[in-house]
DNA sequence: TGAACATATGAACAGTTATTCATCTGTTCA
DNA sequence: TGAACAGATGAATAACTGTTCATATGTTCA
């Protein structure tokens, strides 16, 4: 196994270490939400969110798109949503 | 969803974002290997091979057992290559 | 028992990171 | 154009984390 593929496994991995960011990401497997929507459904503030959609999005684990003055998030592809559900299936079972 | 699952979710997460962490595990998909086994395999000192362990076996990913004076490490169960493959697929993709 | 080996562990340090605060950019609409 | 709104961003700070070093614990065997 190359080295770096399991640097980048790591890398990839530090984005779900958060749980700011966990509950982003599952928050948009509804759907897509727009930074407030965030904020609010999260409580966090919008400087927080954004600093961490940031992150996301540079390890495109989301994506953006502009309608007006809001930005709406959604997850990048299936596969945020399968390494999650790989993880919650250990966290939650008994 | 339960705010605490995404936050062992989380913590589940921060086991697999870093690289020690990530050689290790990887290096025990073979099979077990104990602590010298370890450092040799992946250049760490005993010290810092020895304190990720410990992390790891707290977080249920790896257990130990004794032969002698050595300890053998081995994945816990199957979720740690499943949630590993699961990353991986996404990072090999091209 | 005591020497030698394997591993564990605590303290200290350096590097990283998430949040906050203040401010800036971008968009709409009157 | 300018006010109001939505989001982005840089700097600062506090908290966290991985490694190293020194040392302790545990095991074997002569």
């Amino acid at each position: 196994m190359d080295e770096e593929v399991l640097y980048d496994l790591a890398e990839l991995f530090k984005m779900f270490g958060d749980s700011s960011r966990v509950r982003i990401l599952y928050a948009l497997f509804d759907g897509e939400l727009n930074v407030s929507d965030l904020s609010d459904a999260l409580s966090m503030t919008q400087s927080a969110v954004s600093h961490q959609l940031r992150i996301l999005k540079q390890g495109k684990l989301v994506k953006a798109r502009r309608e007006g003055k809001s930005m709406y998030y959604s997850l990048a592809d299936d596969h945020v949503r399968i390494i999650m559900d790989a993880g919650l299936e250990h966290v939650t079972e008994e």
